[in-house]
DNA sequence: CATATGCGGGACATTGCGTGACCCACGAAG
DNA sequence: CTTCGTGGGTCACGCAATGTCCCGCATATG
C-alpha cells in the first residue's frame, strides 16, 4: 500500500514531501494558467520570482514542461505526471479522507474535494470543473444522455472537458434564464457536445413563465420530444446555488425575494428553493427537469463551491437525491465543521 | 503499487530517494551498532562528523533514536520504521530482482540478499544474521524441532535471534569440531534454545572419529535419541565453507588436503566436500545430520555471505537440497556473474 | 508603423545556511 | 587516577540559494 510509504517517508524525509507538493503545485497551476510567464506565475503562487525559477529551470530539465517566448507550456510528459501524481497529493494532503468523511455525513455515494476556495481564487473554480470533467469522463458511456444545467461552474466543466468521440447525447435540463449566454444550460449542452463528439439538443424557453403559457409550451411537439429526452437522461450534472442571490438574478420581485427569506429559502438547484434542512420552501414553475424526474435517472452530479456556498450545498445534499458531490476543501472543511455543532442543537 | 510512486518521485524529487537511502543507512548502522557515539559513527559511514550529526538531530527530533552519555540508540519507533524501511529499500536497491534471479538460477525456493560484502565489512555479517535470523523467526511455530550447524555466520544468526518464547527443540545438527568453543554447534543450539525460549540437546561427540569408534559412539542410548531428534527436526540451518579453509580448520593432514584440492574439491557443508559442480568428492566419517537426512526435513536453509565463498555457495547450492539461501550481495553479484558465462564454456 | 507589455535569460551582490574544525565537561572504563 | 569516547557548544569560512536588477525579443495594441 503506497499509504504506508507515504508515512515512512513523512517520517524520514518530511521536507521532501513538501518539496514534493510544492512542485505539484507549480505544475499544477501552470496547466491551469497556461501559457504563462515567470513573474506572473511567481505572483499567483505567492513566491518570489527567483524561487520560482530555479523550480522551473528543474522542471525543465526533467522535460515536464516547455519554455517559448510565449510563455511555459506543460509536455506531454508533464500532464502525465500530474494526473497520477493527483492521487498521491489528494492523500498527502488528507483529502481523501476528507472526501469519506463528508461522503458518508452526507449520505452521499462519493464526494471529490479539490484544494482551495473557489470564492477567494478563481482557479480552484477551474480545478473544480477540471476534477468534475474527469469524473463525468470516467463516468460516460457511448449513446449516455447527459443533462445539465446552467450557471458559471458547469460552464467551467464544459470547458475543462478534454476533447473525445464518445457519442454522447447532451441536453440542457433548464430553460434560459435572464443572464449571460454563456451560462446557459442550452450553451452548456451545445460546448459539452462539441468537447464529447456527441450531439445536442436545446430547450428554447424562458425559465419562468405563467401555468397557461407552461402549459400550452410544454404541449409544442419538439418540446414535448426534448423533455423526454432530458428525462431519460442517465446524468444530470447540476450547480447549486445561493437562494437570495439566485432570485435577484432571476430578477424576481423584491416582495417575493423577502418572502423567501422570510421562509428560511438558502439554496437553490434546478429552479427549487431549499431551507436549511433541505424541505423546499419553494418551486418555480420551471420547464425542463423537475425534481420528481431526478428519482429515475442512475447518476446526479452536483458541483458547486467556494465557503459562501457551503450552506446552500449542505441543504441541497439533503433535500435532493445526489450521488456525487464534486466541491472545494473550503465547502468540506465548513460543512464537517457545521456537524459537529449540529448535535448540540 | 508503490513503485509508480517511487518513480513519480524519482522524476518530482530525485533527491528524496537518496536522502532515504541515506538516513536508512544511518539508523540500519547505528542498529547494528549501538551505543555508539557520532565520531565513530560518522567514521564507520565514511561521512563527516558534521553531516552526520545534523542527520542525528534531525533524526532525534524525530523521535527515532535517543542520545544518551554512552551514545546513541534506537528508539522503538526506530525500529519499527527501519524494518517497514527494509522492504522499500530492498526494491529500491533491486535486490529483490536480484533474489529472484539467483533463486531461480540455483533453483531454490526462496534467497535473502543484503547489501555488501561480508568479506570486507563485520557488520554485513551482522546484518546477514539478522535477516536469516528474521526469516527463521517467521517460518518457526511452537513445538518445532531446529538444527543448526557451527560456524561463525550460523552463530550470528544466534546472536541476532529477538527474544521469543516459541517453545523451540533446538539440536546441534554437528559433532564439536576442533576450535573455538563459540561457534560450536553445541553451543549454537543453547544460545538459540534460550533466545528463542525453548530447549536444546547436545550432541558430545568429536565431529571426526574412527569408523569402529564412531559404530560404538552412535550406539549409545542418548546419543542415539539426540541423533533421532536431529532427523526430525522441520528445519535446519547451515552455513557453507570453503574446502580447504575448512580442512585446515579441522587439522585434516596435509596430504588429505591435497587430495581434497586435486579433486577439485571447492566447498563444504555438513561435513561433506563439495567441487563446483556439486559433486561429493569426500564425505567426512561424521557425527550427525548425513546428506540423506536432509531430504526428509522440511526447509534446509543456508546462511553464507562474503565474496569468497561464491563460488563455494554455488557448489553447495548444486549439491545439497537446499530450500532457502541468506547470502550478501556480492556473493549474488558473483553468481549471477558467472552464470553469464557458463553457457558459452 | 510605433509603442507597450510580458516573455526568457543573463548578471551580480548579498546573505544565510550548511559545513569543517575546534573546544569543553562529563561519565565510564581501565 | 588517567584515558577514552561520549554529547554539546561555538565560530569562522565558503558556497549556493536568493533578491534584484537588466536586456533583447516576440507579440499584442494603438
Amino acid at each position: 500500500m503506497q499509504n504506508e510509504l507515504l508515512a515512512l517517508q513523512q517520517q524520514l524525509v518530511p521536507d521532501l514531501l513538501t518539496m514534493m507538493k510544492k512542485r505539484y503545485r507549480i505544475l499544477h497551476h501552470l496547466f491551469l494558467t497556461q501559457p504563462i510567464g515567470r513573474r506572473a506565475l511567481a505572483q499567483q503562487l505567492q513566491t518570489t520570482e527567483r524561487i520560482l525559477r530555479a523550480e522551473v529551470d528543474f522542471l525543465k530539465e526533467q522535460g515536464l514542461l516547455t519554455i517559448e517566448t510565449v510563455g511555459m507550456h506543460l509536455t506531454d510528459a508533464g500532464k502525465t505526471l500530474l494526473d497520477e501524481l493527483a492521487d498521491v497529493i489528494h492523500e498527502i494532503e488528507g483529502l481523501g479522507k476528507k472526501e469519506r468523511r463528508l461522503a458518508d455525513f452526507l449520505g452521499l455515494q462519493k464526494v471529490c474535494i479539490v484544494p482551495g476556495d473557489a470564492d477567494l481564487d478563481p482557479l480552484v473554480k477551474k480545478a473544480l470543473g477540471h476534477a468534475a470533467a474527469d469524473y463525468v469522463r470516467s463516468i460516460l458511456r457511448a449513446g449516455d444522455i447527459l443533462a445539465v444545467t446552467g450557471g458559471t461552474t458547469v460552464a467551467t466543466l464544459a470547458e475543462q472537458m478534454p476533447k473525445t468521440q464518445l457519442g454522447i447525447e447532451v441536453a440542457p435540463a433548464r430553460g434560459g434564464i435572464g443572464e449571460n449566454m454563456e451560462f446557459q444550460a442550452n450553451t452548456i449542452a451545445s460546448r459539452l457536445a462539441a468537447q464529447l463528439g456527441g450531439t445536442y439538443r436545446l430547450l428554447h424557453a424562458p425559465d419562468l413563465m405563467s401555468d397557461e403559457a407552461l402549459q400550452s409550451f410544454i404541449s409544442e411537439p419538439h418540446v414535448q420530444e426534448t423533455l423526454q429526452r432530458i428525462r431519460r437522461a442517465r446524468m444530470v450534472v447540476h450547480g447549486i446555488g445561493q437562494a437570495i442571490p439566485m432570485a435577484r438574478r432571476r430578477n424576481l420581485p423584491e416582495a417575493k425575494i423577502d418572502q423567501l427569506a422570510g421562509q428560511g429559502a438558502i439554496a437553490e438547484a434546478f429552479g427549487y428553493y431549499f431551507d436549511r434542512s433541505g424541505n423546499i420552501v419553494h418551486a418555480m414553475n420551471t420547464v425542463g427537469l423537475r425534481l420528481s424526474d431526478l428519482k429515475h435517472i442512475e447518476r446526479i452530479v452536483a458541483v458547486a463551491g467556494g465557503k459562501s456556498k457551503a450552506e446552500a450545498i449542505s441543504a441541497v445534499a439533503h433535500g435532493c437525491p445526489i450521488n456525487v458531490l464534486v466541491t472545494d476543501e473550503a465547502v468540506a472543511d465548513a460543512i464537517l465543521e457545521n456537524r459537529r455543532e449540529e448535535p448540540n442543537r
